[in-house]
Parts: C-alpha cells; sequence; structure tokens
DNA sequence: GTCTATATCAGGATAGAC
DNA sequence: GTCTATCCTGATATAGAC
C-alpha cells in the first residue's frame, strides 16, 4: 500500500508480504492450468517475478504453498456466502437464504476463480497428508449447506423425495463446475446467477403455468 | 479369452492385447488419482504387471496413452446414452428421451469411473497438444445434447428463461461431477438416478401440489 | 529479502538381450 | 512381447554470497 521506502538497492524488494501474496497468487493460476505436480517452483517464481530461490524464504516447500492455496480457494467462498445470508432480514423465507447462498458461491468462486478452480482440480490428486490437513475446511462448509437445507427441509420448502446430502452434493458440486465453464462474454453475471438459481429451484422442464 | 498357449517361455504374455488393455486401465486408475504429470509410467507398469520398458511395445509415448484415456472417458457415456434413447419408442417425449440421456449418462459414467473421472480431472491441465486432438470428440457428444435439448424446447417442453446452451452445460457438469461422490452403499443405482432426474426435471424445491 | 550456485534424485524414453 | 540397463533432462531443496 505504501512505496516510500527510502534507501534499498535495485535488487531488494521493497514490500515482503506483497511478494509472498504474489507468489499464491500465481501458485494458484499454475495449479489450475497444469496440476500441482506439474507446476514447477521455478514457473512460480517466474511469473511471480522472483528467483525459484527466494520462496524458500516466504516458504518452507511446495506443499505449504499447496496447502494455502487450498484453504483459500473455500473460505473465499464461504465467507462471501456467509456474509450474503447474513445480510437478510432475520425471518426471511428459506429459499431466500438459499438464493442467496446460491448467489453468493457463484460470485465467490468466479471472481477468485484460480484459487476455487485450483481447488476443484487438484484436491483429487494430491497427497494423503496435504488433503487431511485441508479437510477441515471443507467439512465446515458442507456443514453450513447442511444446516441450511435442513432448515429448509424442516419449514417444507424443500423438496422430500430426494435426501438433503444428495441434493447438496448436487447443487454444489453443479455449482462449482460453473467455474470450468462460466464465459462472462454471454452475459451479465447477474443474469448469469439468475438463469442458474431458477433452473436449481424449479428444475429445466416449462411449467404449465407459473405464478 | 483362450488360455491354451503351448510351449512359452513364463517370462513372456500370452495375450498381448491383454495386457495393452490392462495398462489402459491401469494409467486411467492412476491419472485419475494422482493426475498426469504426478503419474509415472514405472507406476502404471507395476499395477499392469509389466516392467516400465514394456509400456513402449504398446503405446509410442505417455502421450498416446492419455489420448486414448480421454477418448474411452467420452465414447463410453456417449454410446451408453445414444443406445438408451434409440431404445425408446419414435413418439416418445421429449422429456422421457432427456431422462433416458441422464440415466445413460450416470450409469455409463458410475460404472467406468476411472476413465470418466480422469477425463473430468485431468482435462484441464493436459498439453495443449493433447486437448486438441481430444476436442473433436467432446465437440460431437456436446451437439447431441444441444440438439436433444433445442428439440425439447421447440416442442414447447424446455424453461425458456434460460438459454439451452446454460442449461446444457450445468446439468452435464453437475451430471459428471457426481462421479466424485456418487457412493453405492448410500443406495440402489436406480434410486439414486431417480433422485437425480426430479431434481434437474423440477428442481429443489417443495412443489404445492404435483400432479 | 533476494540472488547464484549446486547436491541429489527421479522420470521419459531407448537399445539390445532373451 | 517382455526384460534389464542406461542416457539425459529437469525438479526440489539447500548453502552461502550480497
Amino acid at each position: 500500500m505504501n512505496d516510500k521506502s527510502a534507501s534499498k538497492s535495485a535488487s531488494h524488494d521493497l514490500d515482503g508480504n506483497a511478494t509472498r501474496e504474489r507468489i499464491l497468487l500465481e501458485a494458484a493460476r499454475l495449479f489450475r492450468q497444469h496440476g500441482y505436480a506439474a507446476t514447477t517452483l521455478r514457473e512460480v517464481a517466474d511469473a511471480a517475478g522472483v528467483k525459484a530461490g527466494s520462496i524458500y524464504y516466504h516458504f518452507e516447500s511446495k506443499e505449504q504453498i499447496l496447502g494455502e492455496v487450498l484453504d483459500k480457494g473455500i473460505k473465499i467462498v464461504y465467507e462471501t456466502v456467509r456474509a450474503r445470508i447474513d445480510a437478510l432480514p432475520k425471518d426471511a423465507p428459506w429459499r431466500d437464504r438459499i438464493a442467496a447462498g446460491i448467489e453468493g458461491h457463484l460470485w465467490g468462486m468466479l471472481h477468485h476463480g484460480d484459487f476455487t478452480s485450483a481447488n476443484m482440480r487438484i484436491y483429487g490428486q494430491i497427497p494423503e497428508s496435504a488433503k487431511a490437513k485441508h479437510r477441515v475446511v471443507r467439512r465446515e462448509y458442507a456443514d453450513y449447506w447442511d444446516h441450511l437445507l435442513q432448515s429448509a427441509l424442516a419449514a417444507g420448502e424443500l423438496r422430500t423425495d430426494a435426501s438433503t446430502t444428495i441434493i447438496r452434493l448436487f447443487v454444489i458440486g453443479a455449482l462449482n463446475w460453473t467455474v470450468e465453464w462460466y464465459n462472462p462474454q454471454r452475459g451479465s453475471f447477474q443474469d448469469f446467477a439468475r438463469q442458474i438459481s431458477v433452473v436449481v429451484f424449479d428444475g429445466i422442464l416449462a411449467h404449465q403455468e407459473s405464478n
């Protein structure tokens, strides 16, 4: 944020923390694009504008970078979702809460695509040690949605002929995958989110007459 | 199929083609589990019960194995879908055709999970040369669904306030992702497919009264 | 805090025996 | 058709100068 460092030689950096964030961002982008194993720290370093050796000043290992990228992917989305739902009136119907959740999930995800897509793509492929550490964050977010859906079910707003677990897995999976094909050139984000929401809520079929 | 080879030394195999298929299957499994780059040909060879050098008798390169695994992932699903839909009466409503397509897609995918999941997981991460060759097969399958949905739309059976392209991408993506979390212990495949279908057709909300 | 080395190890691919 | 042995390249991580 402040660039007024006084007397440092040109080969030294001004803000070490900015470098760290840049490394994380470029790592996420490259993990997404080429996978975890295929991404070399040399590439990450190049993209972040440092030399490979310098990465080890900020991180202990490649796996530590992985862990931070994964956590960030979920947390960004989770926080957006919670913020939107908390902003609703206390007595808002569950349908409105779920709608806010869907919109928040899509928004958080599509605005930090490298972190969220990297998470989706590589989670299935990383060493068990990395998965285990990351699992806590994942579980929390899943529980949040489970609670939301079960409350809607108890209030009679959700269909009863499909299990809430399957609904959660199916819907969140479907939302997540949009990051792989969403194209902002097809229309505004708002219109995109609206189309996704109506399909999730009411399905793909034409209705005899909608009220 | 026939095991009556007469006089071959123990270190030689009986059926070269079976070895080739085994290599493909194990490659798919390992690509799915660890990614393309992280999977070594030594691992594939071990899993297939041969030595690393032997792979090069059956395949020219690692990338050729990749190509065959990817194509197989789509083709298995495509063929199942087409077979189910072709088996319907000629005048079947589009809703029934789409239902058969959904069930066929799920069935083909979940019964060849290593090929289909490997495809989903690694397609975004492989070299452009491999993507380009595989794109033809992908495009064909997408076109097939586009045609299905556009016919349903023309017949007034599909909702009109969401684009068919978005519906296709969203629904196929959602179906695909089930391979990442489907658990046969939660119930029969038939019941699973039914739950997915009602959600796709009619959404997650409770209906005032269903007819 | 970043650099230039470099130690160490592992993977794709090939050659040639059997 | 499968094996053993090896070439060659490139990756993580470390050491120590600046």
